[in-house]
DNA sequence: CAGTGGTCTAGACCACTGA
DNA sequence: CAGTGGTCTAGACCACTGA
């Protein structure tokens, strides 16, 4: 399975439209080379590039229209569910680049309402970090995350260009309980500069808090431009 | 795309073999005839079988294994946070009154995007109705909902002042399956009046289609101004 | 060893789109 | 019309599992 999949031509195929697709090299919407061209550049039958072109399909990286072409799907069409997923792996699974610019990563002292819902004392030191995550360079998320210190004392010594908040604190904490809430607002000012949008632009907003057995972790508010998120699910009873 | 894929013979053997699983013929866990088997009861080439069982392996209905077999999966529930609820019984959870204005009832043609939705013949006629849910008097969601006349021939009778659409539905037809997706949107003109918000007011807008297991029930465009409706969840792993 | 799935090939016919 | 993707065939070689 190591090499063996690694090596199958349409893995190769695969491969190499995807890592296309995550530099850039098509924009959303551009014209993928035909399957007739894949063909002739990996020496491999038809058959085989249609697998490639079809599961990349299945995955959401492509749309294909059948006598028009192959074209790069648009940006963030789909997200997860309401499961605690990392934005960084929701990217790379689009086939895209994810990256990270890092506003602010410090100590706060908590106001009273947040020092209740962290669960910690008023007045206390609490760890605050304002992300703003990119898609392939757009804007996608900004990130407002209070942290209670005693469940990852080592949170402000972390590069959040190289990891994520959400994957840090999957790895040190035990996650026990999460709570959400979903709804449409405008962005304060501040977010509405950091994700370049207006300040009427509507906006989808999620607020995070998540628990180990006895401790709140954190407070994560997750500001979404409207027009190029959405959240996606189904189920099956 | 009617009748090519339904006679495609990759999507006859899956058709088979999912309704095997789902009639319970295979249990979960069960094997599976092997590639072999169906090219032979199918009389189709093993490319043929061997493409409609890896699409079953790939929606995680079967799990195969080299030198083995293949093998009905066992069942994995996929709880969704984001149940189907009734928003009647949800007002009155809260202890407050509901009242549902009914603005249109009545059947249409279906233009060809919301046929294909529909799974109806494009300009055959649907059912339509536009209801503005009050909460306290407030408004609270302007429901548009598309209805497949097949799954409710009397959906047009009922008086849905006294019954939401969704708990009619719920009961003249078999749930089967549920898909959804949630954004931040400006409301439409006629939606902005209906609630009574401005036209740049960000609502949460929820679209969500439901299945038979053989046909779609229903599409509905759920907005909810952003001001004063937030979903709400939470999980425990 | 016989049986299984994983993968590939070199052709083929077709429906569809747009010039 | 030439070009596209959708699908199928009848073979092939291989790695793997279990008797």
């Amino acid at each position: 399975m190591v090499s063996t999949s690694a090596a199958a031509p349409y893995a190769r195929v695969k491969e190499h439209l995807k890592n296309g697709l995550a530099s850039g090299y098509w924009a959303p919407g551009a014209l993928m080379p035909s399957e007739a061209e894949l063909v002739a550049q990996f020496a491999v039958s038809r058959m085989t590039v249609n697998r490639a072109l079809r599961e990349l399909q299945a995955e959401g990286l492509v749309q294909r229209t059948q006598g028009v072409g192959t074209f790069a799907a648009p940006l963030h069409r789909v997200s997860s569910t309401l499961t605690i997923r990392d934005l960084h792996d929701e990217i790379e699974s689009r086939g895209h680049r994810h990256a990270a610019v890092v506003h602010q990563q410090r100590a706060e002292k908590a106001g009273a309402a947040l020092a209740a819902q962290l669960g910690v004392a008023s007045g206390s030191r609490v760890f605050r970090t304002l992300i703003v995550h990119h898609e392939n360079g757009v804007p996608l998320q900004c990130e407002d995350r209070y942290v209670n210190p005693a469940c990852a004392p080592h949170y402000l010594d972390q590069d959040f260009t190289r990891t994520t908040p959400t994957h840090y604190l999957f790895e040190v904490t035990a996650l026990w309980r999460a709570q959400y809430s979903i709804e449409s607002s405008r962005p304060t000012a501040q977010e509405a500069t950091l994700l370049g949008i207006g300040e009427h632009d509507p906006c989808l907003v999620v607020t995070r808090r998540t628990f180990t057995r006895t401790a709140a972790i954190t407070i994560a508010r997750l500001v979404h431009p409207g027009s190029c998120y959405v959240l996606e699910g189904s189920f099956e009873p």
